[in-house]
RNA sequence: GGGCGAGUAGCUCAAUCGGAUAGAGCACCGGCCUUCUAAGCCGGAUGUUGUGGGUUCGAUUCCCGCCUCGCCCA
């Protein structure tokens, strides 16, 4: 059985594509993908040149050929090493051995000259006006892949509001989406729904011990929730955090509170009773405005697999059988785990015989229940199709512009599709969870799964936390010592963070009062579209802009900063190019159809030309930068780079004054370069959910 | 105790497989709105890249030791 819809949106942002169905699998969408990349094909047409002028002097299998940038653009366009690479082969110095290519590679088409600088770079120089024009048509294209990745990421407990942290992770998860995408990857999206763990079953508890609800008086809650117009998720944040201190409270009453957490956790798991559904009840309307929260910045999920059908549908068993099978799994006879089906752990030395293997990872407690890298295994051979069971589907939700997005269930719809399948994974999780990731690729590893392990990316990144004094600005008392640190860990059991919808309030509010200041002729509803562009770029920009290792020290003031490195600046370069056309009365496309005939050669020289040309030159390169930031795993190279191109464009902008030129080849030159800027521009931020307003 | 990650300008962060003069933003100081929008542009100052060694034509980057911080595991 499999989706017949017709066309679903990819986003709120990147607005409606046509889908396209992967045989027999429900995961369809399928973006254009990227058509300009003249940077990277100048670079393999030099790099076969040099394959062929050394081919009869070193094995060809050992050259690598790496290309820089020259320092500055007046150098050249690529830089390469090679000749300190072969200094040594060839035991001469580099610089004469720089020489010696250059008289070799002789002419290659696109190129206007080669040059030996610095201590021996080889340096390549383009022709600018030729490859100014391949650029302006943009004719070339990537390889379509056949392989199927899924992506997961979002995975937030369904017990209270989504904060900071969880905005980091969906949108690094949605960015990598969006890139594979424009790669031309076909890619799947879920969210990993844990409605059955012991944080629910913390609401639960609060619920029906402090709160003393049963369930109607749930749904009466619920209801009266509702009629407030108050967040579900916001009243399970502060029951979280109550029920958190509830347990130690009073030392004598620990353990006896500590067993009735046990009891709800364990009558949710076992589902069937009025406990389970409370917990289905709660968990499933704060997942709803998980939904909620995470579509104001844009993203969309197609899968919500959750932990209850995992159970319900007995995945461990079969994954069990599988691992007893392949013999990952063995049961300890003696010592502290006497009685465990536990698996080696990776880099231990494992049980010598004689004494058994105390650094082994408990699967199977010796009590009988499994753990959640247990669980996560069946769930993992799931994803890659290696457990012989399926999830059943029902329909959850469709967005506003038409996505579908299904959640497990224990039987499938009838027009249900199914979802799995993946030749590649990425799992977008936190890098305290690096341990039982690997124990997850260890155990496929052990079963024989040798290439599903090697598809298996834990895309891994740093959490977010807050600075001492954001922490008190919002009210959180700090104690002495924690306001010497550079920052302190959120904590959803302490009711300490920020909340992603409160974050996204804040952000709307600050750009209204300045689109308001600025465009009062505009209508209300025009205003607010694009006060909420900004709030989208701001935050989404703010989030990617670091590195994936680095902590973030989360600061309000700079996070609804709008000036410097911020979203709101590279859509403002936008605006600005979108101001010079609408003055112009042309459109962008017609600005590079009038450059066409034109020989910019005289405006890509001299000291203007340069600037101009490094302006074309690193808008060229946006599809390179695509692929490295996939290559890398690292969203935060196409931030960096969109946020150059936008400084280059600023710069430019002010340099030129464009409508205003007298030479009507050289305002062609121009036009055209505000063109290309702008289309690299709205493409780099497009793979990031981002999207320019009209006017700022 | 073991594993992983980090330490770069006053602050927050970049730096391609090791590459040319280590770059941005913020903050600070000084200029620029009669021009395609000043959410902008230009100029100024700021560095023993934690520390000690090693590898080499070349080290923020790789290796080893030490120090500090964070996370995970027991």
């Amino acid at each position: 059985m499999c989706w017949k819809a017709a066309s679903i949106a990819a986003s709120a942002v990147a607005g409606r594509t046509s889908a396209r169905i992967r045989n027999n699998c429900a995961y369809s969408v399928k973006h254009p993908g990227p058509r300009h990349s003249v940077y990277r094909n100048y670079r393999q047409v030099l790099f076969e040149r040099l394959r062929a002028v050394l081919q009869d002097k070193v094995r060809l299998e050992d050259l690598r050929l790496t290309v820089e940038e020259p320092p500055q653009v007046e150098m050249g366009d690529y830089a390469l090493p090679i000749a300190f690479e072969l200094a040594r082969t060839f035991r001469k110095a580099p610089r004469k051995i720089a020489d010696e290519l250059v008289a070799a590679i002789g002419n290659v088409p696109g190129f206007s000259g080669f040059e030996v600088a610095g201590a021996g770079y080889l340096n390549g120089r383009l022709d600018r006006n030729a490859a100014a024009h391949r650029f302006a048509e943009g004719q070339e294209s990537l390889p379509e892949t056949r392989e199927f990745i899924l992506v997961e990421h979002t995975s937030i407990n369904p017990n209270k509001a989504a904060h900071v942290g969880h905005l980091r992770n969906a949108i690094l998860g949605d960015t990598l989406v969006r890139l594979l995408r424009a790669a031309n990857s076909t890619v799947g999206v879920q969210n990993y729904i844990d409605n059955t763990g012991v944080q629910v079953a913390d609401v639960v508890v609060a619920l029906t011990h402090l709160q003393q609800l049963d369930l109607p008086g749930v749904q009466r809650w619920m209801r009266e929730l509702a009629a407030r117009g108050e967040r579900i998720d916001y009243a399970c944040w502060d029951l979280y955090a109550k029920v958190s201190q509830w347990y130690d409270a009073e030392p004598e009453q620990k353990q006896a509170r500590k067993q009735i957490r046990l009891d709800t956790l364990h009558a949710l798991e076992a589902g069937g009773n009025d406990t389970a559904s409370i917990a289905e009840l709660v968990s499933t309307a704060v997942l709803r405005r998980h939904l909620e929260t995470m579509f104001r910045i844009g993203i969309e999920y197609e899968f919500l697999p959750r932990e209850s059908e995992i159970l319900h549908l007995h995945f461990w068993d079969a994954a069990f059988a599988l691992l007893q099978r392949t013999g990952v799994l063995y049961q300890e006879s003696e010592g502290k785990n006497a009685g465990c089906w536990v698996m080696r752990r990776a880099g231990t030395a494992g049980a010598d015989g004689e004494n058994p293997d105390e650094e082994a990872k408990v699967i199977v407690r010796s009590n009988g229940t499994v753990t959640y890298v247990g669980k996560d295994i069946a769930y993992h051979l799931w994803k890659f199709n290696k457990l012989g069971l399926n999830f059943g589907y029902r329909l959850f939700h469709t967005y506003p512009g038409g996505g579908q997005c299904w959640i497990s269930a224990e039987q499938s719809d009838e027009s249900a599709p199914h979802f799995g399948h993946a030749d590649a994974i990425y799992n977008v999780i936190d890098s305290r969870q690096a341990d039982p990731q690997n124990n997850v690729i260890e155990a496929l590893r052990g079963m024989g799964y040798t290439q599903v392990a090697e598809n298996y990316h834990h895309f891994s990144y740093e959490m977010v936390a807050l600075t001492p004094r954001c922490a008190m600005e919002l009210g959180y008392a700090v104690s002495p010592e924690d306001q010497d640190r550079a920052y302190i860990e959120v904590s959803g059991r302490k009711g300490f963070g920020v909340k992603a919808d409160d974050l996204i309030d804040k952000l709307i509010a600050a750009a209204t009062v300045q689109v308001d200041a600025r465009h009062p002729e505009l209508d209300p509803a025009d205003r607010e579209s694009i006060a909420r562009k900004i709030a989208i770029g701001a935050l989404r920009y703010y989030m990617l802009r670091y590195t994936r290792t680095t902590v973030i020290a989360f600061d309000m003031q700079d996070a609804l900063s709008f000036e410097g490195e911020t979203g709101p600046y590279v859509q403002y370069a936008i605006v600005r190019a979108a101001n010079i056309f609408r003055k112009a009365g042309i459109t962008p496309e017609q600005a590079l159809e009038q450059f066409g005939p034109v020989d910019a050669k005289p405006y890509f020289t001299g000291e203007d030309g340069n600037s101009l040309w490094e302006l074309w030159l690193l808008a060229s390169k946006s599809v390179h930068v695509l692929e490295k930031a996939i290559q890398t795993t690292e969203p935060a190279h196409l931030a960096k780079y969109a946020f150059q191109l936008a400084q280059q464009f600023s710069n430019f902008y002010h340099r030129h004054h464009v409508l205003t030129e007298a030479d009507p080849a050289r305002k062609a030159v121009l036009l055209a370069t505000a063109a290309i800027a702008q289309r690299e521009l709205i493409r780099a931020l497009g793979w990031m959910g981002m999207e320019a307003p009209d006017v700022m």
